[in-house]
RNA sequence: GGCGCCGUAGCCAAGUGGUAAGGCAGAGGUCUGCAAAACCUCCACCCCCGGUUCGAAUCCGGGCGGCGCCUCCA
């Protein structure tokens, strides 16, 4: 069994083949940080996650690329707006995403190259083009690129099977003038007055002026694993379905121009959109949640990940509280089940065990192997926890085996949450039965501060238990329960507190 | 208008020719002072119509419904 993805170039599953064995250059369109992104940009970067670990999970050496856009007519203009230079504007974005990417136990890419770290490799690539005639100034001051002169133009999206509709886009309008066909694409645009104020313009022979948005994707990746590897083809490029056109067919077009070959990258994959309310999750309908928004809220990220990875990355869906319950449920199962597979690991497996961790790492396998079918890859995690407590229950024993197929499983997904417990036995009392003061029936607001209350509050409840007080005793369980703490009582009389969902 | 995707149980979702994975919710049971956790059991003929086939959720044609791209939007 081998690795398949689709490929959107071919719209077929295909064997996965770097072009060297053993080795894989891939480059992912990340964010353009102009301001907070939010969670369907995640579901993108998430699968492109997914890929990134099961690549590495599969034995390869991979050179992920994530490039930050810093530089386009939002950074420039809320850069404007906000008085400050561009560079000054983007920074704490920059942070912010690397934030909410750790957050949602997203890997580090390789290299995280921005834009405007790398404006030489673009400036080289428009004079190549420009002299070799694929590109031309037009009266504007601007650098285009001719689609006349690139024949191979729109295998990607399938351009010559479309039309464009009638009439449709009327921002043609703007440099429509100073371009010899309307689909030619900007390179390097011309200064416009704010660009000057905020910083955004760089010196070129060509004429001063700022990179056009698919520049930066060909130039820095061209030069970064030409840098690297000495080769100027990517194994697999990925994004969101909406680059497909024009980004990344413009992407193709001037790469492949610029290196004279014919491919710029061999497998191109697409996540498809987060909806909210049968809508596309974007900024411009307003509809959009945050992965802060989801943190503010206590969710283990864990669930997060299960949610997406409940659902194949080509496929659309809707995000509803519904789906997120649904997600912190089961993550949370998962969650528990992995503390009881740890913490109780023994020296050998059960035969029960022996066969289940074969099962999964045998499905686990299957399923990404084929386009990263992440659905049924959870699906086996599943099966493996019904089959582990069920085991587990029966006084069988979980060892080396057993927890390896689950590490291996929960590294590449990473869809568990935490769930931490805590044990409070009767013999702790004597401490507490001092302080009978008072005991705030909220918790306090620090998440250390909150667990030694729950504690104090759990001990409380031990006594009134042993005392019979049973109405007292689910009082407090009641109002433990309010707060995020669910106790369980235990039959050797112990008692755990249980705490899922991240600390605020 | 062009190109493309989707329609499977209450909700979400795999499966793409051989008789319906998984999650959540729900019902019953074991355990428990009661709970919780966990386990066991139960819960679908796959939007409609027609066709191909020994056999279709799966292939073809036609409907109906939803979504996306054609807009520097992941």
């Amino acid at each position: 069994m081998t690795l398949r993805l689709y490929n959107t170039l071919t719209r077929r599953i295909e064997p996965f083949e770097p072009l060297h064995p053993g080795r894989v250059a891939l480059y992912t369109c990340g964010p353009t940080v102009y301001n907070y992104a939010h969670i369907g940009n995640f579901r993108t970067f998430l699968f492109e996650d997914l890929l990134h670990r099961w690549l590495q999970a599969s034995g390869y050496d991979v050179f992920h690329i994530m490039n930050l856009t810093d530089v386009d007519d939002k950074t420039i203009g809320h850069a404007t707006a906000a008085g400050k230079s561009l560079r000054q504007y983007v920074e704490p974005y920059i942070e912010a995403f690397h934030e909410d990417r750790k957050y949602l136990r997203i890997e580090d890419a390789s290299v995280y190259p921005r834009a405007t770290d790398h404006i030489p490799a673009m400036v080289g690539l428009v004079e190549k083009l420009l002299s070799q005639g694929i590109a031309y100034r037009g009266e504007d001051g601007s650098v285009y690129f001719s689609i006349a002169r690139f024949p191979a133009y729109g295998r990607l999206s399938q351009l010559e099977n479309r039309e464009l509709k009638a009439g449709a886009s009327e921002r043609v309008s703007t440099d429509e003038y100073s371009k010899e066909d309307v689909r030619d694409f900007a390179l390097w645009k011309a200064p416009g007055p704010s660009d000057e104020t905020v910083g955004a313009v760089w010196d070129a022979p060509f004429g001063r002026g700022r990179p056009g948005w698919h520049l930066e994707c060909s130039a820095m990746a061209l030069h970064l694993i030409r840098e690297r590897w000495g080769v100027e083809v990517l194994d697999i490029h990925a994004g969101g379905v909406d680059l497909i056109f024009p980004h990344h067919e413009d992407e193709i077009a001037q790469s492949c121009a610029f290196t004279g070959r014919e491919e710029f990258a061999r497998v191109w994959m697409h996540g498809e959109f987060l909806k909210t309310g049968g809508e596309k999750m974007s900024k411009r309908f307003g509809n959009i949640t945050t992965p802060r928004d989801l943190r503010e809220d206590g969710v283990d990220a864990g669930a997060i990940r299960l949610l997406m990875f409940q659902v194949h990355y080509r496929q659309q869906f809707d995000l509803t509280d519904q789906g997120l319950q649904s997600a912190q449920e089961g993550s949370r199962r998962l969650g528990e089940f992995q503390n009881r597979l740890l913490e109780r690991r023994a020296a050998a497996d059960a035969p029960a065990f022996e066969e289940a961790a074969e099962r999964l790492d045998r499905e686990l396998t299957g399923a990404l192997d084929d386009d990263l079918n992440a659905p049924r890859a959870v699906a086996a995690m599943f099966a493996f926890v019904t089959a582990g407590n069920a085991a587990l229950d029966a006084g069988q024993q979980a060892g080396p085996r057993a927890a390896a197929a689950w590490e291996r499983a929960e590294g590449v997904l990473g869809v568990t949450s935490q769930v931490r417990v805590m044990k409070v036995t009767q013999r702790a009392e004597a401490g507490a039965a001092q302080e009978i003061a008072e005991l705030s029936p909220t918790p306090p607001s620090d998440a250390l501060e909150a667990e030694r209350w729950a504690r104090e509050w759990a001990l409380r409840r031990a006594r009134h238990k042993s005392a019979r007080n049973y109405a007292e005793a689910d009082r407090i369980r009641t109002l433990l329960g309010g707060h995020g703490f669910h106790i369980r009582d235990s039959k050797d009389g112990s008692i755990e507190v249980v705490r899922t969902g991240v600390a605020r």
